[in-house]
DNA sequence: TGGAGAAAATGACATGGGTCAAGTACAATA
DNA sequence: TATTGTACTTGACCCATGTCATTTTCTCCA
């Protein structure tokens, strides 16, 4: 079989992936989600610490992860870098090239991924005749800011604790969102990854982890995460953000 | 003359607005200008240290600043507060309530201040039949993406000294772009404000003020910026992020 | 013009979390 | 199974910045 019938024989369509509900077609009518699946190019395979894209780049759309997980990144020259967001299965990036139609950030693979890609003149165009769509772009990129907003107020008021804390409790959210369990999972990202994120050390990382544990928060070993008082993580971020129950 | 005659007075077409070519107009034809200006409510003009909305509040649309400045932010339940952006004359703010038709920041005014208010559901309805309005709301919507994704780096990396030179240029870059001198301004914010956005102590901040002013960089009179040695402040931060000259 | 309150500056002190330097454990490869 | 490189952990030390307390300066009304 030659590389274009594997292609073929892989592409599915965004009706029938099981993600579609987390992803881009969410609540979409089915003929909406028809016009966009004819535009999705699918799937792009790469393997772990694969750079897809870095600063100055062409912009080429939105890209969608279906399985594996990507981080945005800036750098300092110094070398240091500020990881920006995690992307996993059903999560959208690459929005950073929206503004001048080159990218901003770097992307990176964290392990093997496979993720959609859909140019975005094509997005646009769709946008002309299907409000719906329109709708949901929109709202896909209010989420976004919202959620840089958040880390903004982490990064700039939280102690390091309380980043954790956070930190453990929406990765928790998110994997119970795609089915799986909100107190036992695998962190796809290295300590590296999840200082950076945090703004804080990699020792810190450690330490604390080491603390919570002790603690009898949560039991961990290398990326295996069980949480055991969700409460006790619960209070630590209570302080932390408005409460966003309206 | 009453309310409504005064509004009729003070009511500006963008086309006929200074601040045409640093707002959502910027670079589109006059008839899709016109198209714009018919949904544009305008002015609204608020004292000092208002309250323009709070978490909770129904989401309006697109706000644009026509004089005097207002700040974004976030709060932690024990009063810290993030402040996420500044907004001077012919800059957007309000988008915060894009995700679900609520908003999720404070906004309030710095000083008395003047602004254009676009319902979001007409500006939506617009966005189907003129593209380049389309073009230019999502090229916003990426700026705004960006200034926030560089306002993580400088939270989760820069020191607080890397953090204060970069403030300066930013504010300075911003003056400069509308017509007013990039060496010798007037801050709009409190230091308190200064210190929110740069995610340090108050203390701090005017510690290293008065250490800037004490190496000749610059000269600072309370809200009285002048910029002395320019090359120093940029010498500063050029370890801070990717040169972006592509 | 004076007085009160707020904003800013300054000084003394404390500490959270960074840095540096070893160690340890894991995963990949031969 | 041994080997090697990398990720992670742990400990010791210390510094940039926060915190607290006080003073100074500005602003704005009465």
């Amino acid at each position: 079989m030659n590389q274009v019938q594997l292609a073929k024989q892989l592409k599915v369509s965004c009706e029938s992936c099981s993600l579609s509900e987390l992803c881009l077609p969410r609540g979409l009518s089915l003929n909406d989600i028809s016009q966009l699946d004819q535009f999705i190019e699918r799937p792009r395979t790469m393997e772990a610490n694969t750079l897809l894209y870095q600063p100055g780049d062409k912009f080429f759309g939105f890209f969608a992860v279906r399985s594996g997980g990507v981080k945005t990144y800036l750098t300092k020259k110094t070398g240091e870098q500020q990881i920006l967001g995690f992307h996993l299965p059903g999560e959208i990036f690459g929005l950073d090239g929206l503004e001048n139609s080159k990218h901003r950030c770097y992307a990176s693979t964290m392990e093997n991924t496979s993720y959609c890609a859909l140019p975005f003149d094509k997005l646009d165009e769709l946008c002309e005749n299907l409000p719906e769509l329109r709708k949901q772009v929109f709202q896909l990129l209010g989420h976004e800011m919202n959620c840089e907003n958040s880390h903004l107020l982490l990064l700039g008021q939280q102690t390091a604790h309380e980043r954790l804390a956070t930190f453990l409790l929406g990765m928790s959210s998110r994997f119970k969102r795609r089915g799986f369990s909100a107190k036992s999972f695998m962190l796809p990202m290295s300590r590296h990854d999840i200082a950076c994120f945090l703004g804080i050390a990699v020792e810190t990382v450690s330490r604390l982890f080491k603390s919570f544990q002790d603690q009898g928060i949560i039991n961990i070993n290398r990326k295996q995460v069980d949480i055991i008082d969700m409460n006790a993580l619960n209070e630590m971020v209570a302080n932390c953000e408005e409460p966003d129950s309206f």
